[in-house]
DNA sequence: GTTCTAGAAC
DNA sequence: GTTCTAGAAC
């Protein structure tokens, strides 16, 4: 768009003369050209060539006109059976509500927004000398970068019948010829236009998680998809989105930034992470195994209940055990409680709770990061009660990752089972494994019934239990180990997984084989398989050039890597040889801090498999590895904020990396560092060049491989706040104290 | 990826 | 005058 002859949406919709459809109620939201456009009314009367107008600015005989007096020249003309035309910077749902409200429940409301580059907008702004408005020069700049810190795209839920996106001279240009060409009774399609609907468009880490509805969620024009989606598909996404985007942060600044939203408060003035609590100890929730569906008795099972807590109480630390029922009524609560109480067992420690076991968190504000299953011995999701409920609970997710661990269980056995990030349980209540546990059966209609044997019985509830409580301890003691920063492997000991529990590949040391067999990386056997291994010794037709190491396939491009650009590629070739650097390998994976960090906490995954040098080379064989280096990220952005609960965590990979070998940034949302220093830094990490691990896990499994955005226009684009989106001239204004969203402008 | 630096922008 | 960007070299 040509900087030098702005748009002015007043000369745009002057030229139109007939704009028909009986009703239309046009509420132009402007953002972006605010000054240039100021707020102007305009009334087509129906089937009349002749146009009335105001400008909100000088309906008052020259003098500003007020939101009263729009309104009721407004309600005015609809009353006649005009169209109305409002051009009004309406920046948030607050101040647009009062308009929308105007046009009742026959009245069709429109919206029109003008969503042009901040930048632009300012640069015109700061130029403009005169002003109906009073704005002028630099001051300018200050209100539309206060505005765009409050602006709130218009959606339909808001009222709104049809929103039509313009990003450009060229949008403007369509929409005024669809509107042109309305005749009396024609009316147009509901819906978004010209952009998706604005909650699927958000992509900020911060804000995903929050599932802010009225978050705002601007996007600049190179980023906008440009396509008409079907309404229904825009929910669709909508709903997923909220979903999925909950799946990029720890849970702790998940519920943290609830809490937040309780309270009412500014996200931009404090972090979301501000309120972890850092001393949340370990927690296993567990059902009452047998009582239900197996028939136990309840008295005996709560004798062993409570025998059985009582003697792990003291092995296990800080860590709290949790007896849950799902009614009030329930019998085995009230005994266990009773006899918890008599014998001083500490409540803090062990207690009952009423409740959902997939809904702890969410529903009962009660943290656990561990939970039981009684299962079946097939591991199978499905029968009943809290088999059924967990399994659907955690989605296909822990079906997959119980499958890895084991193949069935036999009655009084347990196993823990590590739930991979993609599952619900682990975004929205926080659970990091569910052990699956299999006790006694008495009910005859159930596989292994004892016949009311109760002495064998009471012998398999006793090692159920036993065998959950150790398994917990191993995962409490695993996670332990892992927060103080060992390099030794997570796996349970061995002897957790052998007893009772038919593994794929049983004992332990078996299975860790097996995992790494799995996310294969072997360096000789090279990940993507033999074709690159030719390929890279023969010319490129292309180039006539031979591929060496120095000079690969990179995805189905040719990309060249510099000898700087090989550090990462070392360091993963041979991470026993660079301990300084390396914080933990596992997997196959390494984690190291970022050399040049850009935010105060800024970690690498590495995988240390040949052959995968950027997201242009994954593919689904690869699916495994992108969920292993997923989980060590969100393990580490779980470490990190342990120490710092303020922080703020996006997980995610470099559309076209500057580095060899695949790395995932675990990266702070404060980038409150030195070495931030210019605009591809920013936008490397702020625009959609920057792809959520999330995004990439779901695009290659669905997909087949990561989808990669234009590297040229994302990085040169425009800074903008990743909080308020509000656009700065350059970096050190982009990062200074003010004026931005922790400390809007108060000037003006 | 960083560093250096010419020259544009302020 | 200083600040900042952007391109080349590494």
């Amino acid at each position: 768009m040509n900087e030098d002859e702005p748009l002015l949406v007043n000369e745009l919709f002057s030229n139109v003369l007939v704009i028909a459809a009986a009703l239309v109620f046009l509420i132009s939201y402007l953002f972006a050209v605010i000054r240039e456009v100021y707020g102007s009314f305009f009334f087509y009367p129906v089937n009349q060539t002749v146009v009335e107008f105001a400008l909100q600015d000088t309906i008052g005989n020259g003098k500003s006109g007020t939101k009263g007096q729009c309104l009721k020249a407004a309600a005015s003309a609809l009353k006649d059976g005009k169209s109305v035309f409002i051009d009004r910077c309406n920046l948030d749902r607050e101040q647009r509500a009062e308009f929308v409200k105007l046009g009742g429940t026959n009245i069709d409301v429109h919206s029109i927004v003008l969503d042009l580059p901040a930048k632009l907008c300012i640069s015109r702004s700061v130029k403009r000398t005169e002003h109906e408005g009073s704005l002028q020069g630099g001051k300018a700049a200050a209100v539309v970068n206060r505005m765009l810190q409050k602006k709130e795209l218009p959606k339909v839920s808001e009222g709104f019948a049809r929103i039509t996106f313009c990003q450009n001279e060229s949008d403007v240009q369509t929409c005024l010829n669809i509107y042109s060409a309305l005749g009396p009774l024609d009316t147009l399609p509901n819906g978004y236009f010209g952009q998706k609907n604005p909650d699927a468009k958000i992509q900020l880490g911060i804000m995903k998680f929050l599932k802010k509805a009225e978050v705002p969620a601007t996007n600049s024009p190179s980023d906008v998809n440009s396509s008409q989606p079907s309404l229904s598909s825009q929910i669709a996404e909508e709903n997923y989105s909220s979903y999925r985007h909950s799946e990029n942060v720890t849970p702790s600044t998940q519920s943290a930034a609830k809490e937040e939203l309780k309270e009412g408060e500014d996200l931009a003035v404090h972090s979301a992470g501000s309120h972890v609590s850092s001393n949340d100890a370990p927690t296993l929730a567990f059902p009452s195994i047998s009582t239900s569906d197996f028939q136990f008795n309840h008295e005996k099972a709560s004798d062993i209940i409570v025998d059985k807590v009582q003697e792990f109480l003291n092995k296990l630390g800080n860590a709290r055990l949790v007896l849950v029922d799902l009614s009030h009524g329930s019998k085995i609560l009230s005994l266990v409680k009773e006899k918890a109480a008599q014998k001083h067992i500490n409540s803090k420690k062990f207690f009952t709770h009423v409740g959902d076991i997939t809904r702890l968190y969410s529903e009962g504000g009660l943290r656990c990061n561990v939970i039981a299953n009684a299962a079946n011995w097939r591991l199978k999701p499905g029968g009943g009660g809290v088999n059924a409920a967990i399994f659907k609970a955690a989605g296909p997710a822990l079906e997959v990752a119980t499958k890895e661990q084991a193949q069935m269980l036999h009655p009084g056995n347990a196993v823990a089972v590590p739930l991979p990030s993609t599952s619900p349980l682990f975004s929205r209540e926080g659970i990091t494994h569910v052990i699956h546990v299999l006790g006694p059966n008495m009910n005859p209609q159930r596989p292994n019934c004892l016949h009311n044997d109760y002495i064998t019985g009471c012998e398999v509830l006793r090692n159920a239990y036993t065998s959950l409580f150790q398994e917990f301890a191993s995962v409490v003691k695993n996670q332990a180990k892992f927060s103080e920063g060992s390099d030794e492997n997570l796996l349970p000991n061995s002897s957790d997984y052998t007893k009772g529990v038919e593994t794929k590949h049983s004992p332990n040391s078996d299975q860790k084989s097996k995992r790494e067999d799995e996310h294969n990386c072997d360096r000789s056997k090279k990940c993507k398989g033999s074709q690159d291994e030719v390929e890279a010794n023969i010319p490129d037709s292309r180039t006539g050039k031979k591929h060496t190491n120095d000079d690969k396939i990179c995805g189905s491009m040719t990309k060249s890597w510099g000898s700087w650009a090989q550090g990462l590629y070392r360091i993963a070739m041979n991470p026993e040889r660079h301990k300084d650097v390396v914080l933990e390998t596992s997997d196959n994976v390494a984690v190291l801090n970022d050399l040049y960090p850009k935010a105060k906490r800024h970690l690498l995954v590495l995988t240390c498999c040949e052959g995968l040098d950027c997201l242009a080379d994954v593919r689904k064989e690869h699916l495994h590895l992108l969920r292993t280096m997923h989980d060590m990220g969100m393990l580490w952005a779980q470490k990190l904020l342990q120490e710092d609960g303020s922080l703020i965590f996006r997980l995610g990979y470099h559309s076209v990396p500057s580095m060899r070998q695949l790395h995932l940034h675990v990266i702070s949302q404060d980038f409150d560092s030195k070495h931030l220093k210019n605009k591809k830094h920013w936008n490397s990490f702020n625009t959609a060049f920057f792809r959520d691990s999330v995004d990439v896990i779901e695009d290659v499994s669905s997909h087949g491989k990561a989808t990669l955005r234009d590297e040229e226009s994302l990085l040169s684009m425009e800074l903008r706040c990743h909080r308020c989106r509000s656009a700065h001239p350059n970096i050190p204004r982009l990062k200074s104290p003010l004026p931005t969203c922790r400390a809007p402008s108060t000037s003006v």
